[in-house]
DNA sequence: CAAACCTCTACAATCGTTTGTAAAAAATCA
DNA sequence: TGATTTTTTACAAACGATTGTAGAGGTTTG
């Protein structure tokens, strides 16, 4: 349209004069700002900074700006810190705080605020999210000790109120279940959050109330560096008188002692998808609900092992087949 | 002077009209935004996490938002990622991503714009800054292996472009020579970066070039950790052929096996600190130039013991003691 | 009582964009 | 060519606060 050089120089002095288009004028007379702002329960977490990296890393690349808020210990805070972002124009939210009925969903739905959940979702789908399949790490981590010859199996429970703790059990019942044990008569206790304090509280319980146990599946691994912390004051080892199976795979439990076998989740990978979900419904203003399930994996290491009764067992039996030669 | 019950009046009015004050239109008349930048290299590293909730936590309580930008693997973006930040009006900066001389320091200057290093420092102090007492805390780690009996001890260095890697050299050697020990003498390999496979490439050098060390001193505990991984592959044992200490005290290095020795920095501190310093930049104008240098303070754990040399002496004095009974 | 001074209220300008509209110019058609 | 439509250009209103100023009202003083 325009005579190109005509763009060119305009361009040129545009840049000599150091000229930029101011994003908050822009954002007054638009209403949108090129901003997401983004809610995690604390940054502190091993599990919430790979997120918050994935989700800005592709959001920058965008072209947008994140927002983080802590909400911290003050979920009841959550509302007014998210009118605070709103108050600043967010063009969209990435929730990583999410309760299982969560009254922040309820406004964006209201508001028609795009909004995407991470790493916990709601009991029903009102917003897309994306999550780990937590029922299904359950189930190989379960898999993985009856495969070892464990029967007597208890689960560290995390938080009802978020869908990790929530579905995490219920998977934990479903893998047992699943492998003919019965999930009602096996311990179970459940941890008010994610600590590795919390973690060694329920252990220590768990062990008083059935030192038949032989295998321990946590729900997060800091529940389950608690639990090595609450055999270590009973003098007991692992794996040799308990296995324990963690969850995330975070940095450094390779590196333990004894290394944690843990269901691996790829918390950065749900990052950058939910930034993807995220601008979709921003830009393409699309309302579609979308439930991104991401599968885990198991990875083993020294944590867990066979328990003493099958391996008395095998060395009864090869001992038989020994003699029968 | 206004009638207080009117006040009362449209308060309460305003409070039912859910009325709030636009920060935008308020940013855009004024110049201000109540909005601090906050550059971090990677917010992965368990160094910059706490940094970022302190200084979250401080500043949100001062009604302040912070608005985080990811400088990653891009130092040549910095000025321009900087820049996209006062466009958006932020009222003051926290450089945790400076190197010993900074050219985003330099436009910081010239613009008077409200900034604060925190972790790295610059070569000479331009502007406040928030370190931990890297030298220091070198000695400290030095004198434990000098006292544990080493004689033979090297050093995993970080970047040099870093203050943090290029103080700490610098404490080490005055460690040293503090006890007698010629610096010169000592091995020293310098990491690209501060990774555990930088730490084991490192260490593997080292030990080949110098054989004889019995004592590592490195830059960061991830360097450590990646020392533990070199001696892993070469079967050696730490701290029974080498002690190691690490730098930094992060979460589960207490863990780890065997628990590592290392020098504890409270980045949380730090954190808190450069945002106390930011607001009174700001808010009273201050050009004062602070440096606040906070005392680091050595963790004993496992992966530090006497050199087998020196236990051998021992052993021979001891059972010479008793011989003279 | 008028002049000078101070206080308070009300209003308009401003920040820097975006966007709608009106006018002007160009293009199309009978 | 004149009427009609389309495109281009130019301008002004709006976003929602802050802040300076002019004028109204009140108070003090010679």
């Amino acid at each position: 349209m325009v005579d190109p050089s005509a763009v060119a120089r305009v361009l040129k002095a545009a840049q000599e004069l150091g000229y930029r288009l101011d994003p908050v004028a822009a954002s007054l007379r638009t209403g949108r700002s090129k901003l997401v702002g983004i809610l995690v329960p604390d940054i502190a977490t091993s599990v919430f900074t790979p997120i918050l990296t994935g989700a800005t890393e592709r959001l920058s690349a965008r072209g947008y700006s994140t927002l983080v808020a802590y909400v911290g210990g003050a979920p009841e805070q959550q509302l007014d810190i998210a009118g605070g972002l709103i108050a600043r124009r967010v063009d969209g939210l990435i929730i990583a705080t999410a309760s299982r009925h969560d009254p922040l969903v309820s406004f964006c739905v209201e508001q028609k605020l795009p909004a995407v959940l991470v790493n916990r979702a709601e009991k029903e789908a009102r917003i897309s999210a994306v999550v780990s399949d937590d029922i299904q790490g359950m189930q190989l981590a379960v898999d993985h000790l009856v495969d070892l010859g464990h029967t007597d199996i208890g689960h560290l429970a995390g938080p009802p109120e978020h869908s990790t703790g929530f579905l995490r059990r219920q998977g934990f019942a479903q893998g047992l279940a699943a492998r003919g044990l019965d999930p009602l008569k096996a311990p179970c206790e459940v941890a008010g959050n994610y600590t590795r304090e919390q973690g060694a509280e329920s252990m220590r319980r768990l062990i008083d109330a059935r030192p038949d146990i032989t295998g321990i599946v946590a729900a997060n691994d800091l529940l389950a560096l608690g639990a090595y912390d609450a055999l270590q004051e009973r003098h007991m080892n692992c794996p040799r008188d308990i296995s324990i199976v963690g969850h995330n795979d975070m940095p450094l439990v390779d590196l333990v002692h004894p290394a944690l076998t843990t269901v691996r989740i790829s918390h950065r990978e749900m990052g950058l998808q939910a930034a993807d979900l995220l601008q979709q419904a921003m830009e393409d203003n699309d309302q579609l609900i979308r439930n991104i399930v991401l599968p885990p994996k198991l990875i083993v290491r020294a944590s867990t092992a066979a328990p003493r009764t099958t391996l008395a067992k095998r060395a009864a039996s090869s001992s038989r087949k020994a003699d029968r030669r």
